[in-house]
DNA sequence: AAATAATAGTTGCATTTTGCAATAGTTTTG
DNA sequence: CAAAACTATTGCAAAATGCAACTATTATTT
């Protein structure tokens, strides 16, 4: 059937996808001296600017023991800072250090660089094709969310 | 500029492209008592269907010991059959047991049901389109590749 | 041909990551 | 006010991982 053979491609590019990117991350990681799981979570509290556990935990998909342990770490390198929420003590807030923003901002800045090497890859005419796709197939693995 | 924020719109759909599709692997994962690490192994020996161990390690991008490890996981609950290579005695050569390929078999299928059922969520006109778009963002990818 | 180097794979550590369950503290609900 | 719900942390235990040391085999060098 068409739609198989088509379906089956596009699994096979994502595939790759997800590959390239996952070693594009490991380098970027190598740099900077946090583990992966750090980085992640450095950059979700950076972008957050002040954030519960329990929401990054949902943000990154793990457990809030792991995340609690993680964040645990970035406080002890002085990259993230822990203070009770005087509106609701159950809560703790998490925020960059000064330190942690400019690591967070060097983290970002060499994503941004990279991304826009990639996008300068991209012929001319096809770059507005290639977002508008992208966007089409977000919405689409979106929409096919059954389990 | 606006060759900037283009790149940075880029790089937000791809980053909520790979958690979409971090999270459909983990779901159909936890369906097949098998880790991910193991998994992701046994699908790359079922596509070879006759590997070495340092071949699969550099599919995998995992270190030799790491590997040999996970493969003797397998070896022990009857997916994998392990072989020396006649031709040459250092090789081991890896492939999945009748057991493994049937569970080869199943994941793949459940994949490609997955991604049949995203292909079939892109509205008709925009499927082709999405299908070359990711051919020229993964070669552009590659393009840009330099570190 | 013997000695040396190179290669493939395994195993012994140590470290890191991870999740579940139990716990402590706080707030909301009945 | 008591019970339930919620947030976060910590005690386990299991799994994943990499480095280095080691064995076994083949290739290369002299």
């Amino acid at each position: 059937m068409e739609l198989e053979s088509k379906a089956s491609e596009l699994r096979e590019s994502v595939r790759l996808l997800e590959r390239k990117l996952g070693i594009l991350e490991d380098g970027e990681m190598s740099c900077c001296s946090l583990t992966l799981a750090q980085c992640h979570a450095l950059v979700e509290i950076g972008r957050a600017k002040c954030i519960s556990l329990i929401e990054l935990a949902k943000l990154l998909d793990l457990d809030n023991s792991t995340l609690s342990r993680t964040v645990n770490n970035l406080v002890n390198s002085g990259m993230v800072e822990r203070a009770l929420d005087p509106n609701d003590r159950r809560y703790v807030t998490i925020r960059l250090s000064p330190e942690g923003d400019s690591r967070f901002r060097e983290i970002e800045s060499n994503m941004n660089e990279y991304f826009i090497r990639i996008f300068a890859a991209i012929p001319d005419g096809e770059r507005t094709g290639v977002l508008k796709s992208l966007q089409i197939l977000l919405k689409a693995i979106e929409d096919s969310d059954c389990c």
